[in-house]
Parts: C-alpha cells; structure tokens; sequence
DNA sequence: CAAGTAGGTTGATCGAAATCAATTCGCGCG
DNA sequence: CGCGCGAATTGATTTCGATCAACCTACTTG
C-alpha cells in the first residue's frame, strides 16, 4: 500500500487542526455538514518527509488528496530524466483529481516538497458521491476549473514573459492591490518557486536581482516590495 | 449581442449533420435523451468568418459553446499585444467551460480560426441543469479534466521539448500505434500549429524540415511517415 | 568551535528559438 | 492556364534562459 521512496507513515485519527484544514479546503469549503461528513468518513490521512513520493506517473489512480500541511510538488518527467513541475499545492488544496473522470492512470508524479500531511479519499467513493449528491460535483467541477485556468495561465506566462516579468507576476499576485509597498514571505523553498515558474534556480535568482532596481528586496523567503505600480510595469 | 470584429450571422435553426456533430460531442455523446432534449432546446447557433472574435478576456461569460465545424482558437495577449494560444477546439469540442464555477468574466479570447458554426449554450441554464442532473455535471467535469491534462501537458511539453519533439510527439498522436508507416492531413493551417505547439510558424518549419531526416515528409498539409519507431526516439 | 552541507548566488558559456527580412510555394480565382 | 496573394520556407541575427562551475552563506553536526 505505501508507495514512493520514502517512510510514510499512517495515522489513524485526524487532529483537530487538520479537520480545520480540511474543512476550510476548496473540496469541503461549500459543501454541507451531513455530506461533508460522510466524505470526512472515508479519509485516510498519512505523512511523508520530504521527497516522498505520492504516487509516479502510470500508477493506477486510486485516491485524490488534500494538502493539510506543507508543499506537494506535481511534475512529469522526460524520458532523459529532466522534471517539469506542473502544479504545486499548499494546505487545503486539492490535488490528483484530474484523473477522476478520465483516466485510470496517473499522467504525473506527486512529491513532498517538504514534510507533509495528506487526506486521501478513495477515487469510486468520491465518483459514486459526485454522482448522487450535487455539491459534491459542483465542489469538483469548482475545483477543476481553478485548476484549469491555473495551468492556462502557466501556458500564456511561460509563452509571453520573460523571468523577471514572471517573478513580477507572482509577486503581484501576493501583494494588496490598493497600497504602494508590501511585504511577504515566499511560503516555500526559492527552488521550488523557480519550478512553478518554470525556470531553473539561477534564473530566479537573477530574475530577483533584476527587480531590485524595481524597489523590490528580497532577503531569504521574505519579499519587499517599495513600488507595487512600478512592478506591474515589467 | 453580437460580439468581436467580424460580421456574425445568427442561425435559427440547427440542420441535421450539425445536430449530429452536437449530439456526439464531449457534452452530449454520454447524456441520456431527454436531459440532452431540454439542454438542445437552449442552444443557439451561430456561424463566424476567420479572424472574428466570439469573445474577449474580460467580457463578461454569458455562454459555453461547441464546435460544430470549423476550428476556434483560444489565446492570451500580453500587454505588449503578442498572442498565445492555449487551446484550439475543432467539430464536436467545448470551449469557454473553464469559467462557469470560478469567474463571471472570460480570461482568454476565442476567436474563428477559419470559417466556423458553434452552438451556443446559456452558462447560468447549463450551470443550474448541472445542479440537477448528474449526467450534467459529469459531462462537464469530463470535459474540465480533459481540459486540464492538455493545458498541463502543454506546460510539460513547452519545458522539456524542444521544437522537433513537440513536432515528433503531435505527429504520433495522430499515428496508430500498431504500423510502421502511416499518414495523415493536419486539419487546420500550419501557423495555427505551430501556435498550439508554442512555436513561431518559422521553428515549426524549421522542426519539420529537421525530421526529414527522421522519415516525415511533409507536403501541403499531409504529412507522411515512413518510421513511427524512429519518430518515437526523437 | 571547526567542519560539513544544502540552498542560494554569481559568472561564463552555449544552445534553442524568436525575430526580421527575403524568397518561394501553393492554392483559389478570373 | 497563368495570376496574385496569403501562407510557408529559408537565411541571418539576436536574445533569453539553461547549463556548468565556482563561490558564498546559514545551519547543522561532531
């Protein structure tokens, strides 16, 4: 049953403040309390370190997963081994789901970007749910179509702009649009931020070191902006 | 009413081989007669010269459509104004969908890529039929997450192919994977191609010409392979 | 406290594809 | 059947980011 490389290890009884986690995630986020609970029911909640692999690209799908703690990292690999990240998903989101009501294999690998805990829900639960019950489907459908429109974002970044513009992008998607300066911390490692960004790490970096000149300063994770007008002009 | 550039002419009554393609497209081809009636009696259909625009990023969504003959191209524009696809939908595919559970306003414009006719649906009509049919809600998550494996293929491929892989990998969905040599037409003109594949008309050119040398030849729009094997190695 | 290590930065080089410009091809049309 | 125009190709150049290598810095570990 466990897969990947790593330890995982199973815990048998979800904690309070994953239950909050898992509440307030896009799966049960709009969904009713008697519904929600026999969802909760069949949830199954492991933990993995760092690296472990979730599950490999041509493995059967059987579940479909929520982040309640730290990074999971989706890629695809080439057939010389080179990984292309295609979605990165933090506490409350839903990932794997894109297999439901299509394939029987995963298309791609999912990894711990850093020490996680998951919710697995079985694939025919949610599908046999998603049938009877409305919300559920729409919860999906809800869930889906965020997803869909992220990669499509992906698609048009990586197609029309250039690293720093990218680096501009996403620092402008974590800044309160109304205010002239801001700050925030990157919620994960520089490396993986580069993945999502589809550059390699030294391309982030320069990326950074060119923004400085846009009154953006970066020291470790956190993030200064002095001129959010200016950034959205790169 | 009538949206984009071009001269739009408004359709009263669907004929008999565009209600075929309709009825076997990804919306209605697993839908049970008498929900596909009630959702068929809602559409309207239209038809659009190259180049007009059916919608623009940031209209607001008032309709899903289908392809019933023709070829849409959806795309992206930077600030600068340059284009980048992120999709192309031909006869019997859906499109605009992505925005019925998230926005109330298009992120991408869709415009003819040659002449073209779609049915068009209500977004609220399909959105509450969804709410209650299940078969409803299943087809359009069916649709979502087919959606989503190619815009996340797309990310994939664009960063880790090069042009001539793209190339190599378009050609081989369109070989049968039992026979060595094969041949088919791309159904659309070749810059709309290279757009799919992320690539500048020239690079696509320039693939093409490289994978001679790998047993493609190309004439027109037909395509010929003499070595599905070889291309699989590229 | 010294050494080791992983993550990050900086520098130098290389390669792939965009861009711009000039032809050529191929198809629809009179 | 040739004409004409948009599409496609080919060539030359440039730009951007990947890659490889060296260095740096902050933490961990003995």
């Amino acid at each position: 049953m466990p897969r990947g490389s790593g330890v995982m290890t199973k815990i048998l009884k979800m904690n309070l403040r994953e239950r909050e986690v898992l509440l307030a995630s896009t799966l049960f986020d709009s969904m009713s309390a008697p519904v929600a609970k026999r969802l909760m029911e069949s949830a199954t909640v492991t933990s993995h370190e760092s690296k472990d692999l979730l599950f490999r690209e041509g493995d059967p799908a059987e579940s479909i997963y929520c982040v309640l703690s730290g990074y999971i990292r989706l890629f695809r690999l080439s057939k010389e081994g080179r990984e292309a990240d295609i979605g990165l998903f933090g506490p409350g989101e839903i990932f794997g789901e894109c297999v439901m009501f299509v394939a029987s294999n995963y298309m791609m690998n999912a990894q711990a970007a850093e020490t996680c805990t998951v919710a697995r829900f079985d694939i025919n639960k949610v599908r046999e749910l998603a049938g009877k019950e409305p919300e559920v489907a729409l919860a999906l459908m809800n869930i889906m179509a965020r997803h869909l429109m992220q990669a499509r974002d992906n698609v048009a970044n990586d197609r029309l702009h250039t690293a720093p513009q990218r680096v501009a992008n996403y620092i402008l998607e974590h800044c309160p649009d109304n205010q002239l300066s801001a700050s925030f911390r990157i919620p994960f490692q520089k490396s993986l931020l580069a993945g999502k960004l589809g550059l390699a790490p030294e391309a982030l970096s320069r990326a950074f070191s060119m923004l400085k000149n846009c009154g953006v300063s970066v020291r470790g994770r956190i993030i200064q902006i002095n001129d959010v007008e200016a950034l959205r002009k790169v």
